[in-house]
RNA sequence: GCGGACGUGGCGUAAUUGGUAGCCGCGCCAGACUUAGGAUCUGGUGCCGUAAGGCGUGGGGGUUCGAGUCCCUUCGUCCGCACCA
C-alpha cells in the first residue's frame, strides 16, 4: 500500500495528545535542555508557510535532544495583546478578547497539523490575568528599586530613602533622570508629595515628562523601536514629537551590562552588532562652558576633547531647556520664530533634509574654558535634544555638520589637527571638513604637537584637574516609554493620590482589565480606560488610565513557561534552578532592538533581585531567515482580454498582472482555474506556446496583494505535515532568506514514499528481515548517523535532509530491508518526519513512542576503507583517478602515480618539478 | 556616510580544516509503463565543442604545489544604524 500520510498523521497526532507524549516535568535525574520559539502574535490572517520555518527547526532540535537523553522543555504560547485586535474592535465593536481567542484557536489548529512536540500544558497567553499578574508584579518591583552604579545592581528604594534622610545625595552614584544635589536637611524638609516626586528621578519604573513619539492616528505614544523612519511600525502612520507625562522603564541604567553581556552569549555577530549600535556606547568627556554675563553653564558631551581649541561656536538643540535662558531680548523674536518652525516639521521632514542648514543666533556668548575665547551660542535642529546634553561644542574644521553650519553663517574655521604626512592648510579653500582621527595638534595651546590619542588623554586630565569637566561614558540607548493610551494591554497596578503615583498592594493583583463601552479615547481626550465604570481602588483613589505596551508581556514569558501555573511566584526557585535559561532561542531578527533588549533588561533586573539564577536569558540564539514569496505573472495584451504566454510576450504590447500562485503549477497556468478565479477573466483567451500557458515569475514579499501567499494547511492536505517539515528545511540554510517555491516539494515527498517502500510492499506487508547487515549497508547507515548528528548540531537542517535522501537512495539500490539498518534510520529521521517514523516504528514491532528511542551510536569502524581513489592532478588540475591501498605510504603513492601510464600522457614530455602527496586526499604532480 | 552578511548551473542549493567544484532536489531531455494524470519508474543533464579537449564559483590582481575557500582591489545585492557630537 502506498504511504497514506493523512491517515497516519491523524492517528499519531491523536496518540500524542492521548498519551501526553510531550508533557515535561522537572526531572533532576536528566540533564535539561530548553528550546524556545519566539511566541507569535495571533493575527487574523493565520499562519502562512513562512511562519513555521523556525518552529520546525526548533522542533527538530528538541526531538533530537530528547533522543539524546535530555529532558527537553519546548513550550509555546501567544503574545496576545496588540494593536490589530484593538483596531478591529474599534471598527466592529467586537471585544478584542473575542477576536484574540478566535485567532488563537485558528493558530492552534494550524500548529497542531504540523506535528510539533510542544507541551501545551505550559501554554501562556499574555492577556490572561493569571499571566499578566506577573507582568504587573515585575512593574511594581521596578518601581520599588533604583539602580546603584557602585554596586552595579538594582537595590530597594527604601535604602535610598534612608540614605537621603541621613546624608542627602552626598556620595550617591545612582542611575537617574537628572543629577540632583540636596542635603539630608533639604530632603527631610520636603513634603511627602515632593519626596515622592524626587524618588521618581531614581526608580527603575518611573513617571516623567518627556518628549515622546506620539502617533495621532493610533492615538498613542510609541517606543523608539516601534518607530521606523518617522512612521509607526504597525500601520505606517506619521509620528510626531510631543511632551507628555508617561511611565518609563530605566533601561539605560543597564546599558553597560546589556553591552558587556553580549560578549558571553552565542548570538550571531550581526545581531550583536545591531544591539551594540542600538546601545551606542561612546566614551568621551563632559565639559562645562560658562556663559558670558550669566550664571548659566553649558554642559556638553564630546568624544574629542582634544579639539576644544578649534571650537568657534556652540549649538543648542531647539528643544533644549537652556534656550530660554540664553536668548537675549534682541534675538527673542527670531529664536521664537525658528523654534516654532522646527516644531511644525515632523521628525520625518527633519531627517529628510539633513543637508539643509538652518539655525539662529541666541545673542549669548559662551567662554571656551581652555582658550578663554568668547564664542557665540546658536540654535540649530542638527543638534538632537535626546542625545548627550542637547548642546554641542562645534569644531567646524573637523566635523562636516559643524563645517556646513560655519560656512552658511560665516563663522571662523580654524584647523587644529593636521593629518599625518600633511602640512597645515588654508581652511577657506576646503569644500568640507577633514578627518581628524590621526594626526598632530596645531593652534591648540598646550596641546600643540601632540598626536591625537595623547592630546585626548591630556585634555581629559586637564579638565578634570581644573574642575571644568569629567570623563564620561554616554549611551544612545534611551529609557523605554512604557505607557500606551490604548485599551488592549495590561493595566498598570497604579493609583493616584493628588497626582502622586502609588503601587497597589501585591495582594490586589492581578488588576483585571475593565470593560468599556467603546475602545476609543474619552471626550476629554483620556485613554479608553477613562470610560471604565468604577475604575478606582477600594479607597476611592483613581487608577492609572494608560495600559502597558506590547513588549511588557513578552519580556519574561520564557520564565513563566518554567512554572506556568504557579500562583505564588512568577517562577519557583526550584523550577528556575532546574531549567535555568533558554539553551536555544529561535526567532526573527525583527526583534533585535525591541523584545531582545527589553527581555534582557527585565531578566537582569530579576537576576539582581535574586528571582532568577542567570544574568542572561538566552544562551544561544538563531535567527531564521524570511521566507519570501514567489509571484507568478500573466501578460495581458493591452486593451483586450487576451493573454500571451511568457516567451511570446515581446511580440505584443502587454501588461504584467499578478496571478494566484495556487492556480499555477511549475509556471504553467491552469487556464480553466484562471477563468474561474475572477469574473473579469471569465472569457479570457490565451496565446499558448507548445500548448501551454507559461507564466513569468519574481521573488517578492509574501503578501495577499501579490497573490503569492501559500498556506501550510494546503500543503499539509496535499502532501502531509512530514513533507511540509522536510521541505521547509530542505529549502536552504535556516538563517538565509529564500523564496518559497511549492514546485520543489515533490522531491521531498518522493523521498518519504521511497523511504516507506523500504519497509512496506505494495500489499501493505512488512518487508523487514532480520538478516545480518553487510559492511556496505553498515557504511551507509553510519555515514548517515555521523552526518545528520553533525548537521543538526550546527543547524544545517537542509544538508541533513539531503543526507537522508542519499542514504535512502543507496539503501534502495542495495535492496536493503534489514531491521538492523532500517530501525536506527527511523530514529535519525524521526525528528524531521515524526508521523511517518512513529507509524513504521510501530509496524516493525515497537510498542512505545519513537520519541523515547535512543539516538543510534556512531561507529567509525564501519567507515574504514581499504582503498582510496586518489585524484591525480597536474599543476592543480585533476586529470584522472587512481585507486590505491588506503594505507600506502606517501613515497609509494608518489611512485605509483608517476609511473602510471596515464601520467605519461599528461606530462607531455615535460619535466616533473615536484610531486605533492597528501595521503588519503590528493596527488599533485608539478610539471614544467 | 558607518557597520554587517552575501555573490557558485535555467532554479533552490552543496563543498565542515586551502586538497576531485556542482552533492541533493526542482526543472529540462530521452526512454519504460499506463486507467493519458500535475501519476510512477529508469537513464542523462555546468557551459562551449561531433570529439579530443577547452572554459568555468560577479570582475581584476596576488599568496600557494593547489584558492569557491586566504589577502588586496573593484562591481553588485540584501540587511542594520544614521545629523549620535
Amino acid at each position: 500500500m502506498e504511504y497514506n500520510f493523512s491517515e497516519i498523521e491523524r492517528k499519531w497526532q491523536k496518540f500524542w495528545i492521548d498519551n501526553k507524549t510531550y508533557k515535561t516535568e522537572v526531572d533532576p535525574a536528566k540533564p535539561k535542555f530548553y528550546v524556545l520559539d519566539m511566541f507569535p502574535y495571533p493575527s487574523g490572517a493565520g499562519l502562512h508557510v513562512g511562519h513555521p520555518l523556525g518552529y520546525i527547526a526548533s522542533d527538530i532540535y528538541s526531538r533530537y535532544k530528547r533522543l539524546n537523553g535530555f529532558n527537553v522543555l519546548h513550550p509555546m504560547g501567544y503574545d496576545a495583546y496588540g494593536l490589530p485586535a484593538e483596531q478591529y474592535a474599534i471598527q466592529t465593536g467586537q471585544h478584542p478578547a473575542i477576536t484574540t481567542e478566535k485567532n488563537i484557536a485558528r493558530y492552534r489548529e494550524q500548529l497542531d497539523k504540523i506535528g510539533f512536540s510542544y507541551d501545551w500544558d505550559r501554554e501562556v497567553k499574555t492577556c490572561d490575568p493569571n499571566y499578566y499578574k506577573w507582568t504587573q508584579w515585575a512593574f511594581i518591583k521596578m518601581f520599588e528599586h533604583y539602580y546603584d552604579n557602585d554596586a552595579q545592581k538594582a537595590l530597594p528604594i527604601e535604602s535610598l530613602v534612608t540614605r537621603f534622610a541621613t546624608q542627602g545625595t552626598e556620595g550617591l552614584n545612582a542611575s537617574s533622570t537628572q543629577e540632583l544635589h540636596f542635603s539630608a536637611a533639604e530632603w527631610n524638609a520636603k513634603s511627602e508629595e515632593q519626596q515622592q516626586e524626587t524618588l521618581l528621578n531614581y526608580r527603575l519604573a518611573y513617571l516623567a515628562d518627556t518628549m515622546v513619539n506620539w502617533c495621532p492616528a493610533l492615538g498613542t505614544v510609541l517606543a523608539n523601536d516601534e518607530v521606523k523612519d518617522g512612521f509607526s511600525e504597525r500601520g505606517g502612520h506619521p509620528v510626531e514629537q510631543k511632551r507628555m507625562r508617561q511611565w518609563l522603564l530605566r533601561v539605560s541604567a543597564y546599558a553597560e551590562r546589556l553591552l558587556t553581556g553580549l560578549d558571553a552569549i552565542d548570538w550571531s555577530d550581526s545581531l550583536k552588532e545591531i544591539q551594540r549600535n542600538w546601545i551606542g556606547r561612546s566614551e568621551g568627556a563632559e565639559m562645562i562652558f560658562p556663559v558670558k554675563d550669566s550664571d548659566v553653564q553649558m554642559k556638553i558631551f564630546t568624544t574629542r576633547a582634544d579639539t576644544v581649541f578649534g571650537v568657534t561656536f556652540m549649538v543648542l538643540a531647539p528643544e533644549s531647556e537652556l534656550v530660554k535662558a540664553l536668548t537675549t531680548p534682541e534675538q527673542r523674536q527670531e529664536v521664537d520664530a525658528y523654534i516654532e518652525e522646527t516644531k511644525k516639521r515632523t521628525e520625518r521632514e527633519r531627517q529628510a533634509d539633513v543637508k539643509k542648514v538652518s539655525g539662529v543666533f541666541t545673542g549669548s556668548y559662551a567662554i571656551n574654558p581652555l582658550s578663554n575665547e568668547e564664542i557665540p551660542v546658536w540654535i540649530s535642529d542638527y543638534v538632537l535634544a535626546g542625545y548627550g546634553t542637547g548642546a554641542i561644542m562645534a569644531v567646524p574644521a573637523h566635523d562636516s555638520r559643524d563645517f556646513a553650519f560655519a560656512r552658511t553663517f560665516n563663522l571662523p574655521i580654524p584647523q587644529v589637527v593636521v593629518p599625518l604626512g600633511e602640512e597645515p592648510a588654508d581652511t577657506s579653500t576646503w569644500s568640507d571638513s577633514i578627518d581628524s582621527k590621526e594626526g598632530y595638534m596645531i593652534n591648540s595651546g598646550f596641546l600643540n604637537g601632540l598626536n591625537v590619542p595623547d592630546a585626548i588623554e591630556k585634555t581629559k586630565q586637564y579638565i578634570a584637574q581644573k574642575g571644568i569637566g569629567r570623563v564620561k561614558v554616554n549611551f544612545r540607548l534611551r529609557d523605554a516609554i512604557f505607557s500606551r493610551q490604548r485599551y488592549w494591554g495590561e493595566p498598570f497596578p497604579v493609583f493616584y493620590k493628588k497626582n502622586t503615583p502609588y503601587m497597589l498592594n501585591e495582594s490586589k493583583l492581578p488588576l483585571q482589565l475593565p470593560e468599556v463601552d467603546k475602545y476609543l479615547p474619552t471626550e476629554s481626550g483620556e485613554p479608553p480606560l477613562g470610560r471604565a465604570i468604577n475604575w478606582k481602588t477600594d479607597d476611592g483613589y483613581p487608577l492609572e488610565l494608560n495600559t502597558m505596551p506590547g513588549f511588557a508581556g513578552s519580556s519574561a514569558y520564557y520564565l513563566r513557561y518554567m512554572d506556568p501555573c504557579n500562583n505564588n511566584a512568577l517562577v519557583s526557585a526550584e523550577a528556575n534552578q532546574y531549567w535555568q535559561d533558554v539553551d536555544l532561542y529561535i526567532g526573527g531578527t525583527e526583534h533585535a532592538t525591541g523584545h531582545l533588549i527589553y527581555s534582557r533588561f527585565w531578566n537582569k533586573f530579576l537576576f539582581d533581585l535574586g528571582i532568577v539564577c542567570k544574568d542572561e536569558p538566552f544562551k544561544k540564539l538563531v535567527n531564521q531567515g524570511m521566507i519570501q514569496g514567489r509571484s507568478n505573472f500573466v501578460y495581458r495584451i493591452k486593451g483586450s482580454n487576451k493573454f500571451v504566454s511568457l516567451n511570446l510576450k515581446n511580440d505584443y504590447d502587454v501588461m504584467e498582472i499578478h496571478v494566484d500562485v495556487n492556480i499555477v503549477h511549475n509556471d504553467t497556468l491552469d487556464v480553466d482555474a484562471f477563468r474561474a478565479w475572477n469574473p473579469e477573466y471569465k472569457n479570457a483567451e490565451f496565446i499558448l506556446e507548445n500548448g501551454k500557458y507559461i507564466c513569468g515569475w519574481a521573488v517578492e514579499k509574501m503578501s495577499k496583494s501579490m497573490f503569492n501567499v501559500v498556506n501550510p494547511d494546503t500543503i499539509v492536505e496535499q502532501y502531509g505535515a512530514d513533507t511540509l517539515r522536510l521541505y521547509e528545511m530542505f529549502l536552504g540554510p535556516l538563517e538565509q532568506s529564500k523564496p518559497w517555491d511549492t514546485n520543489g516539494i515533490d522531491g521531498v515527498h518522493k523521498f518519504l514514499r521511497k523511504t516507506w517502500r523500504l519497509f512496506v510492499d505494495k500489499d501493505n506487508a512488512l518487508k523487514i528481515t532480520n538478516d545480518a547487515p553487510s559492511p556496505e549497508e553498515l557504511k551507509v547507515l553510519h555515514r548517515t548517523i555521523k552526518k545528520t548528528a553533525d548537521d543538526v548540531e550546527r543547524f544545517a537542517f537542509n544538508t541533513a535532509v539531503s543526507s537522508f535522501m542519499i542514504c535512502v537512495n543507496d539503501l534502495t539500490d542495495l535492496q536493503c530491508h534489514k531491521r538492523a539498518i532500517l530501525e536506527p534510520l527511523l530514529v535519525l529521521l524521526a525528528p524531521f518526519a515524526p508521523h511517518m517514523c512513529e507509524e513504521l516504528w510501530q509496524r516493525i514491532g515497537n510498542n512505545s513512542t519513537i520519541c523515547d528511542a535512543k539516538w543510534p551510536e556512531f561507529n567509525a569502524q564501519h567507515l574504514v576503507e581499504s582503498t582510496f581513489q586518489y585524484p591525480v592532478s597536474f599543476n592543480g588540475k585533476m586529470r584522472y583517478k587512481l585507486e590505491l591501498p588506503a594505507d600506502m605510504p606517501a613515497s609509494e603513492v608518489e611512485k605509483a602515480a608517476v609511473q602510471n601510464e596515464q601520467s605519461i600522457k599528461w606530462m607531455e614530455g615535460k619535466q616533473i618539478k615536484k610531486v605533492i602527496v597528501v595521503p588519503g586526499k590528493i596527488i599533485n604532480i608539478v610539471i614544467g
